[in-house]
RNA sequence: GGAGAGGUGACCGAGUCGGCUGAAGGUGCUCGCCUGCUAAGCGAGUGGCGGCCACAAGCUGCUCCAGGGUUCGAAUCCCUGCCUCUCCGCCA
């Protein structure tokens, strides 16, 4: 959520912002909408203030005075009525509409209207040669019998799977590693409700506009993650923190359920697009200044640079365009991986910058050295996902005969395990 | 699931036969004084959100879990919901 104040003061600024970004809202029918409401507030608020005042005196009348007081209130007291019952129902247009305006990119963002239109910013590893037809992960994953699409599809229907074997180990490995991995960089772990409430999802900018994306629990009013980046980005909500423990470097990890909806037909093969998997997410609350922010973008940015870099896979990383990015990010790069099934790189991480937005909405606040409560800003980047990530382990580390050679920084969290071999 | 108790400011904790309590008192915190050091002591200050406005001062509204209601007026009365605690039952 943007200041109303700045909406105000640079509507053609958001305007240009949503422009760039593909999404329609409608700014000036919230600048109308704002002026309404703080003129009956105005209005509104003048007579309860008539009405506090008289109060005052009729505790202190007896009688007829009294009497006759009690008679003119009643009429205030119907107008203010009146008046609250207009004030609702354009305040909750104006809510409605200020959670959708979306936060201006950065002008470095380049434009664009699809993930074809992001820019690549630096490769990094040697792409992997076979001489032989190399296998994608399903095939891989049957041969090694450690992923079972078939039953997963079965019991959970489609976009469903079973890992089994040495694939669970090597999903726990890739967890652990980039657990510890976490604490070694001083993010502090925490694991989190995989269940939130509306305002954890509202306030991380899910909703509204991701509702479909969403597994809903209506009995309990409670919404499966998505992301630990919901609980633990949520996990100040309606603080005020102190400037001096800034910033605060947390890591959730958490199973995420997507529904997937709107994707029928789209990267239905494998392990790529499912409905439940498990991450390791950073997520960094610091001051209310752009420089920081970007520091640590980089920061965020790097750290999960650095774990493929230790998986040993090829990557490259990209600026994802206006188009393709979400309403509340100034800016965001992914970083795909190499998945050679694919013959092309796969996005594996999203590292996002939202200034204060998401903190608006949490009211994530500090106080700073001068003693004005400031909004916080938030930052957040896939740490490790799996088992997207095993694509990329699977398929480029494989050999001629289906075997995986497990890469050196994950064995030591496997027993010792150096290569998965086919089983039939 | 059954039976009770309760939700007040950063924290603890008063306040319910409605008005003078945005809220006593204490702790914490900030500033000043005092003080071989520390501790203690003395004085003053100290919520959040919003509107008018320059995000100043000032004025003003909201805020005692949330949402409704009664009333000229509610932290105080009524209803609903949520949460916490205790006992019993069940159970990973």
């Amino acid at each position: 959520m943007l200041d109303i104040r700045f909406i105000r003061e640079n509507a053609d600024l958001v305007k240009e912002g949503a422009r760039k970004k593909h999404i329609e809202v409608d700014i000036d029918r919230l600048l109308t909408v704002d002026d309404q409401r703080r003129k009956l507030l105005h209005e509104s608020e003048n007579l309860k203030a008539e009405k506090n005042a008289a109060s005052q005196e009729i505790a202190k009348l007896k009688g007829d005075e009294k009497g006759q007081a009690i008679v003119r209130m009643k009429g205030v007291t119907e107008k203010i009525k009146d008046l609250e019952a207009r004030l609702t129902e354009v305040v909750d247009e104006f809510n409605a509409l200020m959670l959708r305006v979306p936060n201006p990119p950065d002008e470095e963002v380049p434009e664009g209207d699809d993930d074809r239109d992001n820019v690549e910013i630096r490769r990094g590893g040697i792409l992997p040669e076979f001489d032989f037809e190399p296998r994608d992960h399903v095939e891989l994953g049957e041969l090694l019998d450690i992923i079972d699409i078939p039953r997963g599809v079965k019991l959970a229907g489609s976009r469903s799977y079973i890992l089994k074997s040495e694939g669970v180990l090597l999903e726990y490995a890739v967890l652990m590693y980039a657990l510890e991995t976490m604490v070694k960089l001083g993010f502090t772990p925490m694991i989190v409700p995989h269940l939130v409430k509306d305002i954890a999802m509202i306030g991380t900018a899910y909703f509204p506009g991701g509702e479909e994306q969403a597994y809903t629990c209506e009995r309990d009013s409670l919404y499966l993650i998505g992301t630990a980046e919901v609980p633990v980005t949520s996990y100040h909500y309606d603080e005020i923190l102190d400037e001096k423990d800034l910033p605060l470097h947390y890591c959730g990890i958490s199973p995420c359920y997507r529904r997937e909806a709107g994707t029928y037909g789209k990267d239905t093969k494998g392990l790529y697009r499912i409905h439940q998997f498990q991450k390791v997410e950073q997520v960094i609350v610091c001051a209310a200044d752009p420089k920081i922010s970007a520091e640590k973008h980089e920061f965020i940015t790097n750290n999960s640079e650095n774990l493929v870099k230790a998986l040993e896979l090829p990557y490259r990383v990209v600026l994802v365009c206006g188009g393709d990015l979400g309403q509340p990010q100034k800016r965001k790069y992914d970083i795909e991986c190499w998945m050679p099934s694919r013959g092309n790189y796969g996005e594996t991480h999203s590292s996002s910058k939202f200034y204060d937005f998401q903190a608006r909405r949490l009211k994530l606040r500090y106080r700073d050295s001068e003693g004005n409560v400031q909004f916080c800003h938030t930052l957040n980047n896939t740490f490790v996902a799996t088992p997207r990530i095993l694509i990329s382990i699977l398929e480029c580390n494989q050999q001629k005969d289906g075997s995986v050679v497990i890469p050196e920084a994950l064995r030591k969290f496997m027993g010792g395990i150096e290569v998965i071999e086919p089983k039939k």
